[in-house]
DNA sequence: CTATATGCAAATTCTTTGCAAATCG
DNA sequence: CGATTTGCAAAGAATTTGCATATAG
């Protein structure tokens, strides 16, 4: 699936030797199974379980454990290369570009995510702050909705 | 609504009565846990697990079992009364006013819950939309942030 | 060669469920 | 009273951990 949308993107953000790379920069070793699970990652524009991993990546042939799925998703979190989506009762991951900020737009039948690129709220956060005090840290933006492939 | 901000609110939007009502009103009985959990969820502005709920309410002395508490808060979060937050790692429950639509502002660091009156996305869904096809059903905007009395 | 990462299986944590007893209306 | 709700304890998911082995650098 590739769009061609003018600030919306439904490409991963990153491609998986960025990410390699970046692990690598920070001291990680790359592993067989670090770079399958990041190639896999990168490659889906659907959102996934630690289970749907797994179970992919076991259907392709590679040969990874449960604990390593958790413990990669959680290092990858842990350094920005993916983020977690709630979709309904779901509680899933999907990659997030080192380009920084975004938000996204999942579909609720298919799981397909779009990566919304520049940030709706950041004008009324700074009012937010100036009146309620808080010192704003961080914000979430999720929006649900059927794609359009999904409607027909 | 007796709020003193102009659109931020940190009470709860409901009362426990009219909660309470409303619960009635779609056929579902009012039993005594039902009572104490309703009232202490409306009267605490801080998000909760359903073991704090169930540890708050038991050292109150009140006699209420864990699946009853994972029974009501579903019923509770189905019926609109409470959300889900999510907290850094903590997966958490807030009281939700029936008004309908609104946002959580959350103290990330003592879990104290604002909700924010109004809608900033809304103008943006549409244009979202129309430019990507997707049919939009529902979003989370979740901003969490060091209230007043904690920066201190 | 040494530190890091992995796999397994057991342990934890969180949530749901079956069913008899209690309670609401 | 009859239908709904509750509590318990057991079952089921989801995730984490300990430790011996394998691998990256």
């Amino acid at each position: 699936m590739n769009s061609t949308n003018s600030n919306t993107n439904n490409h991963s953000a990153s491609t998986a030797p960025a990410v390699l790379r970046g692990l690598a920069s920070r001291g990680y070793s790359i592993t067989g199974q670090r770079r399958c699970l990041v190639e896999f990652i990168v490659s889906h524009s659907r959102h996934f379980t630690a289970e749907d991993l797994l179970n992919d990546l076991r259907d392709e042939g590679v040969k990874v454990g449960r604990a390593t799925v958790f413990r990669t998703l959680d290092l990858l979190e842990r350094t920005g290369y993916v983020g977690r989506v709630r979709d309904g009762e779901r509680m899933a991951y999907t990659a997030c570009g080192m380009e920084g900020h975004h938000h996204h737009l999942v579909c609720s039948s298919c799981g397909q995510v779009l990566h919304l690129e520049g940030c709706p709220v950041a004008g009324m956060l700074e009012e937010i702050q100036s009146r309620t005090g808080y010192r704003i840290q961080h914000h979430s933006l999720e929006v649900a909705g059927v794609c359009p492939s999904c409607q027909r």
